[in-house]
DNA sequence: TTTAATAACCGTCAATCCTACACTAAATTC
DNA sequence: GAATTTAGTGTAGGATTGACGGTTATTAAA
């Protein structure tokens, strides 16, 4: 059995006429070629609420609508560069924490020419995303449950990215990848009860990401959202890179969550 | 940063001459189009050791050298169909556990024409695979610590499919799709031990497996491997797709074992 | 300047789970 | 029937988890 969610697309089926090469062949030349899109599955968190940054696309078909962004691989340009290649184009940034998602090759994903998509999931710093650049391509950033139609097949592959951001996050320390350098724990604890859709108790909460000793308690108090304030803390980022896996079970049952 | 082990490929620059359409575009014609492959890792468990099926490759290049199976993506077929297809066609299996591993895209990865692999990541039961079929192929079954100089990148395909076994076994019911129907503790616990490359105490470990409830006692006894003889189970197939999920933290810390 | 309001911060207890560890039971062979 | 081999079982101590309420720091209003 393939464990992997049905498909639900369009069914026009445009066979475009491209023969086989019939004459005697060298190399792979009989075989078909396809074009090859990556897009970009791009999580941020502003504080309040987990948000995605969708772009009205700016060309044929579908122009208009919203959608993931993406672009086609070029010719000598792996998968990996295409994915941050297209990320800085619309966020003007780079080193972010990105990770291949899944490869959408449903023949009539794309009703103009079979196009396979190689999806990439992108946990950005919101603060430091650059709203000017974004412009160009009208991008929004919306919370998750107010996610538009999207086109094509995008609306499963932000599935897709929801739920292995719930999965990895409960075994890995990767929603530090969303915040600012320096946060709160009331911070840290809002953003995990919004990805898990969930409340979690403060005292274990925060018993238990101490115990993790990546974070490093600073002086300052961050004032404006309390009036007492709540000391920042910073990630260690010698010990996240080193206790990347063994943050196994960072939430316990899952699976159990509402 | 990408999370993604590096490349390190082949360096045989071979720059086709592919001029892009210069006349006015309609749909995408100016893009580049790509061959696009799967391979198989394939793991089979014979009742002692964990295996690795690989062919001997039929054609140009690297003809005659160890290889995943694999094939070029046809016309109308996804991805997922494609795999199932090579699949079925070394081993005469359908419906086995198959899932998406990771899409490998580095410009130089097939010396003759740049070539996009999908790489899918597959158990099967190793006694129902047709040894007939597999002939025709000049299959093998290598123990994963014996595996061979592999063509192209796939020993890193490889080395990528092993970690994946690794840490979804810690998480999920998978191994039991390596098994045959009935199966005892002991031939479980030896699978476990390979995976992990570890022992555990048989106490512990026959605890926790009952206690999630997915085996079924049988009445008969295996009596090849101990006079005295060990009651077969069954899995709970219900229960399987049920808990699939529920199973996180099976192995308790997976990444302090040696 | 006192008082009220707000959110941060802290600690304990009970239940559960994990780990380490050793003997008995069943069947076969000599 | 004695010896051998592997299956099968239980317990105690330590660690982790989850449930739970009261105090403290600060600001704004009275």
């Amino acid at each position: 059995m393939f464990h992997r969610k049905k498909f639900c697309y369009f069914h026009i089926s445009i066979v475009l006429a491209t023969p086989y090469n019939t004459t005697f062949m060298t190399g792979y030349s009989h075989q078909k070629r396809f074009l090859v899109a990556v897009d970009c599955i791009i999580f941020g968190f502003d504080g309040q609420q987990l948000k995605l940054l969708l772009i009205q696309r700016g060309f044929e078909p579908e122009k208009g609508k919203w959608s993931l962004m993406g672009g086609f691989v070029e010719k000598e340009e792996s998968f990996e560069l295409a994915a941050g290649r297209v990320l800085h184009k619309l966020t003007g940034l780079e080193n972010v924490y990105m990770e291949q998602l899944y490869a959408f090759s449903d023949p009539n994903r794309d009703p103009i020419e079979r196009t396979a998509s190689i999806t990439y999931f992108t946990l950005i710093d919101i603060n430091q995303y650059k709203h000017q650049i974004s412009k160009d391509y009208h991008a929004e950033w919306f919370p998750l449950n107010k996610i538009p139609k999207l086109i094509f097949d995008h609306s499963e592959m932000v599935e897709m990215a929801k739920e292995k951001l719930r999965y990895k996050a409960a075994l890995h320390p990767i929603l530090f990848e969303l915040l600012p350098e320096k946060f709160t724990l009331p911070q840290l604890q809002v953003l995990y009860e919004g990805v898990y859709d969930s409340t979690f108790d403060k005292r274990n909460f925060s018993r238990k990401v101490l115990s993790t000793g990546l974070l490093v308690k600073q002086k300052e108090k961050e004032k404006e959202s309390s009036k007492r304030g709540a000391f920042y803390f910073k990630l260690d980022k010698r010990k996240y890179k080193t206790k990347f896996d063994a943050f196994l079970n960072f939430i316990p049952n899952p699976h159990k969550l509402k």
